[in-house]
DNA sequence: ATGACGGACTTGCGCGCGCAAGCCTCGCAT
DNA sequence: ATGCGAGGCTTGCGCGCGCAAGTCCGTCAT
């Protein structure tokens, strides 16, 4: 670490800074670099503030932008504290980048419940804070009194976010995956999760859009099955469906599908002809098990386009365009 | 939506209303609220004040707090654009936990290059900036007459970062791969990666520590190969190695471990005794793997709380304290 | 010559807060 | 009676910026 830069730490440059040097007010400075609309600058002016700015290397304080426009130009995206995994992280990555190129910056946030950490919210100054699970009313008036508006979802099921209704993305995916066991003629079917505490209400919420489309299939119900890798769950459950007749599995995710295919391999049953699996989200590594895993892949990316257009749109306070659905993609492979 | 909220969204309460609200100045309600140090204030005024902030539901301005005093209380966490999986998040949320009972906020943000958004440093103000890979100096420049402390590694090999030496964690986890393989009896090994390039340089990083410690240990050098689990590269690579005697694979973590042992069923190789595989991470999907995953298992906890000891002390402008090293431990399975 | 007008700026207030410095009012020592 | 110091407040400035409302001046129609 070199020494001189301490030394050099003085004082930030401001626009009062840049005025004087370029011998103009502060105001106009602002107006320049602004280019605020209604004010007239004349060109000679405009190119010795821009010249000045640069010199200088001036960079607009945000929060004092923030304070005295009362915006801060921040989308606070808060999660559950789900695994980030790879999906979630590109459609992240997608809502930042359509955000940025709009002037916004996404801060995305996974709460964790209980660790008494100043809430971001506060720290931040959100315009917007956008929800992916419901939030209790407390927090909610908490947000609302200290300026933000807020997107969450209504219903405790899922995450549809205000009018962006993404639990139907979800369900579209489950359908698909019990549309595709049914037509692979398994009738007796289980909805597989892993016991992973973050996810229940995920969980719940997407096993009762399996018993729904089950029952539009006229199948019995899949009862919800909860396993532990770390035990002997897994294996004990696959025995029992043998013995029960149960054929196939919908898994939450692939990494349920590859606990229940793992335990299936290990109890010497036959994959997908005793037991089928459908995974769900396409990891990498569903491609890589033995067997390969079918999987439901999400277009996450499109969707994160579309979110960060509707999230604008919120901004704007325009209203929200039609929401055109992003369909899942059944990827067969090797499990059914 | 209620549509009463709108209605009611007034002006937000500031130390002014409650200022009014108690009967007292606004410098005192100040005093108060923050227990200023050297200020005396009796005891009916005082509790005057708070119960009118109570009352009045009175949440500080965080953003003119920060404009006022100079501080933002937030540390802004860079990440390449590493994927998020689960031992990161555990990290993150110990760091986040550590930090947050200190009062400060952890923002951690993944930077993806060049999508255009604003720089985050400039909206949020961070206290401090905590680099997980070297910033360009273009870029650590701005940050610095932004007015933000960056701590980022000086060298270009790792994630050490300013004092803080998280890679010594990582080598030691590799010097136990290595370690392990060699004494099973493996002498010809390969350090096997993803092609992923968004990890790229940590891969590259971790590479030149197992010819490092391969070379102390008397073996040839582990060459580098990177896989791509969406064409043939792995089966490709599981016969070159076989022909070639390679028996041992350093995986640069879990999911290159599984498409290795994937690859190696696919080939009729016996693992491990034909090919021996050692994961890095220990994952879930690790133990639900048929085999079931050798790995390496961090105790990244513990790492969080050490490292937001460490940046706590740096924000406080104390001296380091030693740096004490969280042992990576070997969890021996199936593939050694 | 007079006024209206618009271009090109400047003055100044406000955002909400932290904090230094000032101002009373007592009680108590002299 | 006078001085004095401390307790308990209030006044007021500054943080850096956006933006409304001036101010000044040259031009052009009357």
């Amino acid at each position: 670490m070199e020494a001189g830069v301490e030394a050099t730490a003085r004082r930030r440059v401001t626009a009062a800074d840049v005025a004087k040097d370029a011998g103009v007010s502060r105001a106009t400075v602002g107006y320049v670099l602004n280019g605020t609309p209604g004010q007239t600058i004349s060109q000679p002016t405009r190119e010795r503030v821009l010249a000045s700015a640069r010199r200088l290397g001036y960079q607009p304080n945000q929060t004092a932008r923030t304070l005295a426009s009362g915006r801060s130009r921040i989308v606070l995206f808060l999660m559950p504290d789900w695994p980030v995994e790879f999906r979630l992280r590109s459609f992240l990555d997608a809502v930042s980048a359509e955000l940025g190129s709009a002037g916004y910056s996404l801060v995305a946030h996974s709460h964790v419940p209980g660790h008494g950490a100043p809430p971001l919210w506060e720290s931040l100054n959100p315009d917007l804070v956008v929800s992916a699970v419901p939030i209790e009313p407390a927090a909610l008036a908490a947000m609302r009194t200290s300026g933000a508006r807020v997107l969450a979802p209504d219903t405790q099921d899922g995450i549809g976010i205000g009018g962006l209704d993404l639990s139907r993305g979800v369900s579209a995916g489950l359908e698909i995956q019990v549309g595709h066991l049914h037509e692979r003629g398994h009738r007796r079917l289980v909805y597989a999760a892993l016991s992973e505490p973050r996810l229940s209400s995920l969980v719940s919420a997407r096993h009762r859009a399996a018993v729904a489309h089950a029952r539009v299939l006229g199948l019995p119900e899949p009862p919800l099955v909860r396993l532990d890798y770390r035990d002997r769950s897994a294996v004990d459950a696959v025995h029992r469906w043998h013995a029960e007749g149960v054929t196939g599995v919908v898994a939450y995710n692939d990494d349920a599908a590859a606990l229940v295919v793992g335990a299936a391999v290990r109890a010497g049953l036959q994959v997908p002809d005793d037991l089928a699996v459908v995974g769900h989200d396409d990891v990498p590594l569903a491609s890589m098990f033995v067997p390969k895993l079918s999987s439901i892949r999400l277009d996450t990316e499109a969707l994160g386009r579309r979110f960060a257009e509707a999230v604008l749109h919120h901004l704007d306070r325009r209203p929200l365009p039609d929401w055109i659905p992003v369909r899942p993609l059944l990827v067969r492979r090797e499990t059914t």
